[in-house]
RNA sequence: UGGGGUGUAGCCAAGCGGUAAGGCAAUGGACUCUGACUCCAUCAUCCCUAGGUUCGAAUCCUAGCACCCCAGCCA
């Protein structure tokens, strides 16, 4: 009966998005494959993350579908290690490649057949330069490169040593098969790139069955048109290798033409997203590991608390393009602020704990307090939170002294205790140092939240903890990994943030948090979003990671 | 000084010759038993610059300028 328009949530359009609809409409395709390619070295992060939502979300989207394919043609860098956790990294991202899990090591043997026909064709030859003299001969940007002279070698010859290369004959580095193209081209990439290279190396998936391994370039394409992909995206630096991916695939008898389009990758503020630097870190210890909650990676999001949902719409609200572009920290923070304040049921926990004391609340008696788990939504039901004389209250809700505008407890001053009563501040007990230790103060009865003719109107309201009843708990908080926007140069380390973590023990939480599974994700009131931590925490000695503040209108002042 | 790209607000980003969407940030206000949430309002006479075409240009043309990528037997 509503008028209301409908809360269509639209996918922002792209350009791939464009191309893609085109391709439908006129019938160049009937269904679109995808793919999501990652070489498993390393770690999915934030900037992969973008990627599988950009093909797993076209497949999606389009009813095509999307197939994970681990590109991995360099066993000297490539682990098992990793394979795993970009699988389950995918997955709980909330997407899947159903029976459609490929390894570029699959195709070798293909790959292998196709080079002999290159070979056979007169379209690459084995050259027995070295790395160095490859270099050398492959000219500059602004001057051609020159032929090797084994450029000519004849096919018969070219095939013969290209298959004792594959028996083994050769050492590392000996040899290499390269595609006969131009030395001339002004596209470096077409100066006779190297297709493969010998490597004794045990390979994560084909063992010891080869001692050559396929180059990048000679297996993406390939692979693409073996798997039927129609649209092949990739970051905006594989742009150069358009033309080698289209000549490779026009020289083969390939089952398929694929199409490569490109995007520009996310660069995010205040941290950094090379595998390199990423893997420096770690092994440098500057993080305690690929999963440490201030890393950009999945494995690190997720145990700081993110949740996939708020990453795919991070995803979603950045956008995709071609331009260069750095995306603010805030729109990835503001996306699980977001998601978390709908789905988060609220405690109350007290970070920096300074004591309380009702002087008129009988000592030895406490009571219970129903309390909603979400202040808008019902359905996310209650808790019961005990009360008594003793309790802890934060360290920056008082202020002996308070500053213009300040709205927590002073002396003489009163304030809301959330959920519980309307205190009166009587003053303040401090230690020798004149540090304030304890604040007592006096409650009215007739202000118990919920009764009628409570709603006396305070100035402030704050949260706090029962004292007898609190559980100790150990609380991370994370910020930035570092403190420039854009890390870069030689000293790019330097420019950590010595602040990115600060470990806190001796928290206060209330008894209700006691029995909370990894991973639980909660809103500390008036501190933020805080999660279980899935590694180190224990019932008897919990430990929580702060995965963003509340936004404050008040601090920031 | 070769080749390939990109330039729309502080940060992203729609726009596809008919008179600048949206998000984040920011600012002001309302509401509030979270200084949260929510809500309302403000935020590009202008699209890198300069010319040109056109009744009309961010969109087309020309010439500049700035920035990014490419010289791994990495991907």
């Amino acid at each position: 009966m509503s008028d209301a328009p409908e809360k269509e949530t639209v996918t922002p359009t792209n350009f791939l998005r464009q191309i893609v609809e085109a391709d439908l409409t006129s019938g160049k395709h009937t269904t679109i494959i995808t793919r999501f390619p990652p070489e498993p070295n390393g770690y999915l992060h934030i900037g992969h993350a973008k990627s599988i939502c950009l093909n797993f979300g076209l497949a999606r989207d389009f009813n095509g579908r999307c197939h994970l394919r681990f590109d991995d043609t360099n066993p000297a860098k490539e682990d098992v290690e990793f394979t795993e956790s970009i699988k389950e990294s995918v997955h709980w991202l909330g997407f899947d490649w159903g029976e459609h899990l490929y390894y570029a090591s699959n195709y070798f043997e293909q790959l292998y057949q196709w080079a002999e026909h290159l070979i056979t064709t007169g379209k690459a030859y084995v050259d027995d330069l070295t790395a160095e003299e490859i270099r050398q001969h492959r000219g500059t940007l602004t001057e051609p490169g020159t032929q090797s002279p084994y450029r000519n070698r004849s096919a018969e010859e070219n095939l013969d040593l290209f298959r004792r290369m594959r028996s083994g004959e050769f050492a590392d580095g000996a040899k290499v098969l390269r595609a006969r193209i131009d030395m001339a081209s002004p596209n470096i990439n077409l100066r006779d790139p190297v297709l493969y290279r010998i490597l004794h190396a045990s390979h994560p998936h084909t063992g010891d069955a080869w001692c050559i391994y396929p180059m990048y370039d000679f297996a993406h394409g390939q692979s693409d048109a073996i798997e039927g992909i129609t649209h092949s995206i990739c970051t905006l630096e594989f742009e150069d290798h358009r033309p080698l991916y289209e000549w490779l695939l026009n020289n083969l008898p390939v089952p398929h033409q694929p199409r490569q389009y490109e995007f520009s990758r996310l660069n995010l503020s205040y941290t950094v997203m090379s595998k390199r630097k990423l893997m420096q870190l770690v092994q440098d210890r500057d993080v305690r590991g690929w999963d440490d909650p201030r890393m950009p990676t999945l494995v690190g999001l997720r145990r700081r608390g993110y949740t996939p949902e708020s990453i795919r719409t991070f995803c979603e609200r950045i956008g995709v393009g071609r331009s260069d572009s750095w995306i603010d920290m805030s729109i990835l923070e503001e996306s699980v602020r977001e998601d978390l304040n709908e789905r988060a049921p609220r405690a109350m926990a007290v970070l920096s704990p300074l004591k309380l004391v009702i002087e008129n609340y009988p000592a030895g008696e406490d009571e219970e307090f129903i309390v909603a788990n979400h202040p808008q939504n019902a359905e996310m039901g209650t808790r019961a939170v005990p009360f008594s004389r003793e309790l802890w209250i934060e360290r920056d809700d008082f202020m002996e002294e308070p500053v213009k505008g300040f709205k927590r407890l002073s002396p003489g001053q009163e304030v809301r205790l959330r959920a519980a009563y309307i205190i009166h501040c009587t003053e303040c007990i401090k230690d020798p140092a004149g540090n304030v230790v304890e604040v007592r103060c006096t409650y009215d009865p007739e202000t118990k939240s919920g009764l009628p003719g409570a709603e006396r109107k305070v100035k402030g309201v704050i949260h706090w903890v029962s004292a007898p009843h609190a559980l100790d708990a150990e609380i991370r908080l994370y910020d930035r990994l570092f403190a420039l926007p854009n890390p870069s140069g030689d000293d790019w380390k330097q420019q950590i943030n010595p602040d990115s973590v600060e470990v806190l023990t001796g928290c206060k939480l209330e008894p209700s948090l006691k029995a909370a599974a990894a991973e639980k994700r909660f809103q500390f009131e008036r501190n933020g979003y805080f999660c279980v931590d899935m590694k180190d925490s224990t019932p008897a000695s919990p430990v929580f990671n702060r995965t963003v503040t509340l936004r404050d209108s008040w601090t920031k002042r």
